[in-house]
DNA sequence: TCTATTTCCTGTCGGC
DNA sequence: TGCCGACAGGAAATAG
């Protein structure tokens, strides 16, 4: 399982950044036609032809390709992958979409569960295209206010579980890390948004950029198999205090971590820590 | 405007 | 051993 949240799209990035920044794009090949979500006039392939990869960004769990006029807007979803790979080597079961560079290599798109999307833009349209438009900031102290965190959620009668979810409130942060999130902050995941007390928001907003920011430093959390564009994993996953541990002691008051579920999501926390 | 539900996909796992 | 249903889940579309 991959699972790429902020931190694992930030190792994606860097990784891809050493295989394919200044390269020239050649070729376009699209082998399943539901990856491809915008411009939906066929053009995806054509734009992208001839064009050099100037520089690669992330925002929130999204992958920005910089072209010369255009962005390519990649999400990863579940298990979407990039690999470099020789054009001559097979390509193997799950590859969907192929880009041919002008090193005789081909950057490939691989995804078991075919979850994983792209867009492409203008750059002048970039920030304002809808899958951008409307993320909130970024989890690191220059970005996320307390201030911001209270105003989003006095008015959420939702859990907050589905809030840390929600990529207006926070850019980034997906199912493992808002676990891990809660439980740092001591936060039942059924909360209502509206519930919490002035003291929950400061320590939530402490866990948020933590968390991340010690996630990033790992590489990103390793689950079964995981890996960047140069086939390397990361190692926050022997961070993980609640995710996947349904059943073992919890670390503070070894109580056992019970697992529900919460806006559809599998939900890990102590009962006894979370209140 | 806000919220809950559905959809997209296929590999893996537990139960029988 | 083999089958079959449940499960995993991010974002967008849809419904209320």
């Amino acid at each position: 399982m991959f699972m790429p949240e902020l931190p694992e799209v930030e190792n994606v990035k860097n990784g891809l950044k050493d295989l394919v920044l200044n390269r020239k794009i050649e070729a376009v090949t699209v082998l399943w036609d539901n990856i491809i979500k915008d411009p939906a006039d066929g053009t995806f392939q054509s734009t992208i032809s001839g064009q050099r990869i100037e520089s690669i960004e992330r925002r929130g769990k999204f992958l920005l390709f910089i072209l010369d006029t255009h962005v390519l807007i990649s999400h990863l979803r579940m298990e979407g992958k990039f690999r470099v790979e020789e054009a001559s080597k097979p390509l193997t079961k799950h590859t969907h979409v192929i880009f041919r560079l002008d090193t005789g290599e081909e950057l490939r798109y691989l995804d078991v569960r075919k979850f994983g999307r792209m867009s492409l833009v203008e750059k002048d349209n970039l920030l304002s295209h809808p899958s951008l438009s409307t993320l909130g900031p970024e989890p690191v102290a220059e970005a996320l206010s307390v201030q911001w965190l209270s105003q989003f959620l006095n008015t959420r009668k939702r859990s907050v579980k589905s809030c840390l979810l929600d990529q207006k409130m926070v850019a980034g942060i997906g199912n493992i890390y808002a676990d891990e999130i809660l439980f740092a902050s001591k936060i039942h995941p059924e909360r209502a948004g509206e519930s919490l007390s002035p003291a929950e928001i400061k320590a939530l907003h402490g866990s948020i950029i933590d968390i991340m920011q010690k996630a990033v430093r790992a590489g990103g959390t390793t689950i079964r198999t995981y890996s960047n564009a140069h086939g390397k994993g990361g190692n926050y996953q022997q961070n993980l205090t609640v995710y996947g541990k349904t059943g073992k002691l919890c670390v503070n008051c070894q109580t056992p971590i019970s697992k529900i579920k919460v806006a559809q999501r599998g939900t890990h926390y102590c009962p006894t820590c979370q209140i």
